[in-house]
DNA sequence: CAGCAAGATGAGAACCGTTGTCAAATCCGT
DNA sequence: ACGGATTTGACAACGGTTCTCATCTTGCTG
């Protein structure tokens, strides 16, 4: 709304590949999602953008992440209380393994899983594959 | 995060066949669950107790399928919509193979994840695994 | 460089699924 | 059958997401 300073272009940079249209709010989104590898909330990445300074709308963040992820450049996945997750894709993949009790969470990853995806998808014709999974279970100093 | 609270649970443990109170409502949700394997979400479990002729309150609804998720009885999913689907587990376990573009889904399975989730979980200790696993993907007919 | 039309933005309302509230109904042990 | 505790259901409240629309930018054209 109130564009305060005329002056403030130039640090954030890197437009992703192809964006419809390199506005200042999208290449905040754009940059603010390249500072983390993990799945942030809409809403979180909203503030992210707040605490740093750039002013942009709630509705904006929605469009551009829904956006990014029709175009394939970011993930999607809800968590477990329905919210939208994102994260740029094209960097490290991992799964998460989450304690049901107490929350704990550990990154993991392993190659027989992306490979077995990667498989059962070709072996019915679907290309352009990607995947989300969740392991759940009760942690050690839970059970 | 949502750390949901496991209430009294000491004396009982686990009651697969035993439920809290197996009112009229309760019995119907879980007759409804029975009656499909795969998931479907709260609201629609609703309305097929409301087309079944079982009067049984949204809300009641939502809780017993709390219930019965707390319980272990059913698992959980959020669909890419946000949605919250449910499915009466310890049944043939499988995933889904969705096409991007047109949904066209697919329900693969195979013991190459299910090993590997298992050992994953092992590996750091925790117990009690289940995991949810979507393969997204462009089908054949749309790519 | 000014002018213009298409596209993008932001504030707030609208939506939708889900959860909370609370009086009335129901259940169970006594 | 009675009484207390639990459960139910209608509806309000909530939180995340999407829609609306007037205003502002952007990119292009002359």
């Amino acid at each position: 709304m109130t564009n305060t300073d005329p002056t403030t272009e130039s640090s954030t940079g890197r437009a992703p590949a192809a964006m419809a249209r390199p506005t200042k709010q999208r290449l905040a989104v754009a940059n603010v999602l390249s500072t983390f590898n993990d799945f942030r909330s809409a809403q979180e990445i909203h503030s992210l953008l707040d605490a740093s300074g750039e002013k942009v709308g709630l509705a904006t963040v929605y469009r551009t992440l829904q956006m990014l992820a029709d175009s394939g450049e970011v993930d999607v996945l809800r968590t477990e209380d329905g919210e939208a997750a994102y994260r740029h894709c094209s960097d490290s993949h991992h799964h998460h393994l989450v304690c049901r009790s107490c929350g704990a969470t550990v990154e993991v990853e392993g190659p027989t899983v992306e490979r077995w995806t990667k498989a059962i998808a070709a072996e019915h014709g679907y290309a352009d594959i990607s995947h989300t999974l969740e392991i759940f279970g009760t942690c050690a100093s839970c059970s």
